[in-house]
DNA sequence: TGATGCTAACTTTTT
DNA sequence: GTTAGCATCA
C-alpha cells in the first residue's frame, strides 16, 4: 500500500506529497491528473488527516463517483467513505438542507431543474402582462441564471448601471422586475433552482458567521477538480470556506476552459497565485494518453489562441497514425461514413465498440448517426439529449412526490392536480389562486378551505378528496421508506393505472419508465448509508439527489459494448482510443454565436482542443459541404480549424466529392463514399409507418344505430362507427360526460370514447 | 375532456 | 427535421 508513489512522475509526486499550504496543479489534458488527485487525498490520509476534515469538489458526480472508487483502492479500506467528495451542487444542497431554516427555507426545499425553472418565468412573464414572444423564458432564465452566477441579487441587479443599459439596449427593461418576482416565487414555493444552490450557499456563508466558521473548521482540506469552469459564486464561496486553513488544492486547465457560457471564468485560475501568499504550482506536461500525432495536432490547434498559459505537452508514446480528415456531401453522408469506418476498424484492428466515440457540437446533430448506426447494427448509447427525468411520465410522478414532501411547490402542484383528470378544472384552479391573493396565503393552504374560495358541489368535494389523499401519504413519510410512499402515490392516484391502460407503444415505454423509476427508489432505500450525517434515506433527500443526476451519470452499462455519441462538453474528462469530431464548418463548429468576439471563437477553439486530446489512438475529423438546419439545407465552408492542423500531420485521402484524389479511400477503404447512397426512409418514419399500417377502416353494418350512452356497461361488445368491433373495459364519468375505455380489434388498440358525441351501438 | 392536426420555433454547450 | 404548444373537433 506504501507504494502508491511509486507509479509517479516526479511532478505528479511533487504534487502528490505536497501537505499543507495552497497548492496550483496545472493539468495538462491527458496528464495523470485525476490521478494525482486521488492519490493525494490517500497521501493526506496515509499521514494521519482524518477523512472526515476533506472536501473534494468536482463537477460531475461521474467524477466523484470515480475519485472515491479510486481512493478506495488504494487504501484499501472503506475510510473512503468518510470523505466528502461530490459536485459543487450536491455537496451544497447536501449542506443547505441541513441549514435551510436559517435562510427561510423548509429544509425540504424542493430543487427546481432548468425546465423547471423556465416554467417558472413563462408564469410570471404572462403574470406580469408581458409577451412572451419578447421575453422570452430561456432567454429571461439565462439572463437570472448569470446575475446569480455573478452573485447579483435582485436588488443589485436594478441598480447596476451597466446592466441596466444591457437591458435597455435589448429594449427588455423589465428583467430586473421579473428577476425579482421570479426569486421571491421560488421562495414562496420553498424552491431552489440551480443556480441558487450555489448563490444561497454563499448567502448562508456571509449572513451566518457561526455556519461559516463550522464549515471551515470542519474542511481542513480542500480540493477542486477542473477549477478553469468555476464561476464567480463557486470561486467566492471556496475562497471563504478555505480561509481558515488555506489547505486549497486547486487543479485545471486553462486549454480546457469550456464553460465561460455558463459564467465561468479563466481568470479564478491566473488569480489563484495572488490570492494566497506562497502559492506552489505544479506543471503536469507529460501526456500518457495520446499518440505523439495527436497530441501534436491539440498542440498546433491551441497555439492559435493567445489567452493561455504557457505550456507544452509532450508524450513517449508512439506517433501513431495520422489524423484522417473527411469531407463528405451531406450530413447524412457524414453518418454513413462514421458507421462504415467503425465497422472496418473493428474488422481489421480488432477493436470492440465501446473503443469509439462520436463528438459533436449540439445535440441536434446525433440524427444521421443514429441512423447510420442503426442501420449498419451497431449498438450505440447517446448521452445527453432529454434525459430520464426530464420525461413527462416521470415528471408527473416526481411531481407528485416533490408536492408530497413539500406541499408549498405551487408549480408541482399545480402540475398534478387534475392528472390523472378528477374534476378539478381550469376555472376552479383560477379561483383558488385568486382566493389564495385575497387571503394571502398559499394555494396549497387555499385547497384547505374551499367554502372560502366559493367553490362548491362537485369540484369542491374533488378538492377535499385530493388534499386528503395527499395528506395520508404525508403521514406515510413519517413511518415508511420512500419506496412504500412512492408505490402507494402510483397506487391510489391512478397514475400507474392511468399509464398501464395505454397499450400503444409509446404508452407501453411510459408504463416501464415509470417502472424503472420505482425501481430506482427502491434501490435508493435499500443501499446502506455512506458518509457524513447529512445523508438520509428519506424521499426527501432522494429528491433532491436526482435533481442533480445528469443522462451521463446513469453509468449503469458503462462496460457495455456500445459505440458513445455525445456533445464535446459532455466528454471532458474522458478518453476513448478512437475518436471521430464531426461536423467541423464554419457557423456550426465554431458556432455562428461565436464569431464576433474574440474570447468566444477561442472558447470554440479549446473545445476542439478537448475533442481531439480525448483521443488515445486515432482520430478522425469530419465535415459535410452540406446540412439540413432548420428544415433546410445549407451549405457550409470548412471550419477554420481544419486550416490550422499543418498538412504533415493529416491524411486526406479521403476528400469526397468534386476534389483532388477523389477515388481514394480511408485506411484501406475499398468503398467509394462518391456515390449517392440509396434513400432509405428514416427508421423511424419506418417504424411508425409499421406501427399505424393495419387498422383497417371500417365499414358500419347497415343496420347502426347508436345506443344510449347510459346503457353502456363494463364487458359489453359494441360496435364503433370507426374503429369497429370491441369489449368495453371501464366505464366513468356521470350523465352528461360518460367515457368508456374500449379495447377494439383490428389494431386500433385501446380508446377512451366520450359516448355523449360519439356513435356507438351495443352488439351483445 | 382527450385526440388530432397544424404552426412556429428551435440549435450552442450543463449542474 | 423535429417538437412543443395551440386550436379544433368529437
Amino acid at each position: 500500500m506504501q507504494d502508491y508513489l511509486k507509479g509517479l512522475n516526479e511532478k505528479q509526486k511533487e504534487a502528490v506529497e505536497h501537505l499543507d499550504g495552497p497548492l496550483m496543479i496545472v493539468a495538462g489534458a491527458g496528464s495523470g491528473k485525476t490521478k494525482v488527485l486521488t492519490t493525494r487525498i490517500a497521501h493526506l490520509m496515509q499521514h494521519g488527516v482524518d477523512a472526515f476534515n476533506i472536501l473534494a469538489l468536482t463537477f460531475t458526480n461521474k467524477a466523484a463517483a470515480e475519485m472515491k472508487e479510486r481512493i478506495e483502492k488504494i487504501l484499501g479500506n472503506s475510510e473512503a467513505r468518510n470523505l466528502y467528495i461530490g459536485t459543487f451542487h450536491s455537496v451544497f444542497a447536501r449542506i443547505l438542507r441541513a441549514e435551510a431554516n436559517k435562510l427561510g427555507y423548509p429544509n425540504n426545499f424542493t430543487i427546481y431543474d432548468s425546465d423547471d425553472a423556465k416554467s417558472v418565468v413563462k408564469s410570471i412573464v404572462s403574470d406580469m402582462n408581458l409577451d412572451d414572444k419578447h421575453y422570452k423564458p430561456a432567454y429571461v432564465y439565462n439572463r437570472i441564471s448569470a446575475a446569480k452566477n455573478g452573485l447579483i441579487d435582485p436588488r443589485a441587479y436594478k441598480q447596476d448601471t451597466f446592466i441596466q443599459q444591457e437591458d435597455a439596449r435589448s429594449n427588455r427593461p423589465l428583467l430586473g422586475d421579473i428577476y425579482e418576482a421570479y426569486a421571491m416565487r421560488c421562495f414562496r414555493n420553498g424552491a431552489m433552482d440551480f443556480d441558487d444552490l450555489l448563490f444561497k450557499m454563499y448567502e448562508l456563508l456571509v449572513r451566518f458567521p457561526e455556519v461559516l466558521a463550522k464549515y471551515q473548521h470542519r474542511f481542513h482540506y480542500i480540493l477542486i477538480d477542473e477549477y478553469q469552469d468555476t464561476n464567480v459564486a463557486q470561486y467566492q464561496i471556496i475562497k471563504m470556506l478555505g480561509a481558515v486553513h488555506e489547505n486549497i488544492c486547486v487543479v485545471g486547465d486553462d486549454a480546457q476552459s469550456i464553460y465561460s457560457f455558463r459564467g465561468a471564468t479563466v481568470q479564478n485560475i491566473l488569480q489563484f497565485e495572488e490570492d494566497y501568499d506562497d502559492v506552489k504550482v505544479v506543471k503536469l506536461e507529460q501526456n500518457y494518453r495520446s499518440t505523439q500525432s495527436i497530441l501534436n495536432v491539440a498542440n498546433e490547434v491551441i497555439a492559435n489562441n493567445k489567452n493561455q498559459i504557457k505550456k507544452e505537452l509532450w508524450t513517449d508514446n508512439t506517433a501513431g497514425e495520422k489524423i484522417t480528415l473527411v469531407r463528405t456531401q451531406t450530413d447524412n453522408d457524414e453518418g454513413r461514413f462514421v458507421a462504415d469506418a467503425i465497422t472496418e476498424m473493428k474488422l481489421r484492428n480488432h477493436y470492440a465498440n465501446k473503443d469509439f466515440v462520436i463528438l459533436y457540437r449540439t445535440n441536434a446533430q446525433s440524427r444521421s448517426f443514429e441512423e447510420s448506426l442503426r442501420r449498419m447494427n451497431i449498438p450505440y448509447r447517446l448521452l445527453g439529449g432529454v434525459s430520464f427525468y426530464q420525461r413527462k411520465e416521470i415528471k408527473d410522478f416526481l411531481a407528485y412526490l416533490r408536492v408530497i414532501v413539500n406541499p408549498q411547490d405551487e408549480e408541482n402542484l399545480k402540475r398534478i392536480i387534475n392528472y390523472p383528470a378528477r374534476g378539478i378544472g381550469k376555472t376552479s384552479i383560477e379561483r383558488v389562486i385568486i382566493a389564495a391573493n385575497t387571503h394571502n396565503t398559499t394555494f396549497w393552504e387555499m385547497l384547505h378551505q374551499p367554502a372560502a374560495t366559493g367553490l362548491k358541489g362537485a369540484a369542491a368535494s374533488a378538492i377535499e378528496e385530493f388534499v386528503t389523499r395527499m395528506k395520508s401519504f404525508q403521514v406515510m413519510l413519517e413511518k415508511q421508506n420512500a419506496y412504500d410512499v412512492a408505490f402507494a402515490v402510483g397506487k391510489h392516484t391512478g397514475l400507474v393505472q392511468e399509464l398501464y391502460n395505454d397499450k400503444s407503444v409509446e404508452g407501453l415505454a411510459r408504463y416501464e419508465n415509470v417502472q424503472e423509476l420505482l425501481n430506482s427508489i427502491k434501490e435508493f432505500t435499500e443501499t446502506p448509508d455512506e458518509e457524513g450525517e447529512l445523508r438520509e434515506k428519506t424521499l426527501g433527500s432522494y429528491l433532491q439527489q436526482i435533481t442533480l443526476l445528469t443522462d451521463a451519470d446513469n453509468n449503469k452499462d458503462e462496460n457495455s459494448d456500445v459505440v458513445k455519441l455525445m456533445t464535446i462538453h459532455a466528454a471532458k474528462g474522458l478518453e476513448f482510443p478512437c475518436v471521430f469530431s464531426v461536423g467541423l464548418e464554419e457557423n456550426l463548429f465554431p458556432s455562428a454565436m461565436s464569431l464576433y468576439d474574440r474570447s468566444d471563437l477561442e472558447e470554440e477553439r479549446r473545445l476542439f482542443y478537448v475533442a481531439i486530446t480525448r483521443a488515445k489512438e486515432r482520430l478522425w475529423v469530419t465535415y459535410a459541404n452540406s446540412r439540413y438546419r432548420f428544415g433546410n439545407l445549407v451549405q457550409n465552408e470548412p471550419s477554420r480549424f481544419i486550416d490550422e492542423i499543418p498538412e504533415k500531420y493529416l491524411d486526406r485521402t479521403f476528400t469526397g466529392i468534386n476534389s483532388r484524389g477523389a477515388q481514394g479511400s480511408v485506411g484501406g477503404f475499398g468503398k467509394s463514399l462518391n456515390q449517392s447512397f440509396d434513400k432509405v426512409p428514416s427508421l423511424k418514419k419506418l417504424a411508425d409507418k409499421l406501427q399505424q399500417a393495419p387498422p383497417a377502416e371500417h365499414k358500419p353494418t347497415s343496420d347502426f344505430k347508436a345506443d344510449d350512452p347510459m346503457a353502456m356497461e363494463v364487458g359489453m361488445e359494441v360496435e364503433h362507427l370507426k374503429f369497429g368491433f370491441g369489449k368495453i373495459t371501464s366505464v366513468e364519468g356521470g350523465a352528461n360526460n360518460r367515457i368508456a375505455t374500449v379495447q377494439f380489434q383490428g389494431g386500433h388498440g385501446q380508446k377512451k370514447i366520450m359516448l355523449n358525441y360519439a356513435k356507438i351501438r351495443i352488439v351483445k
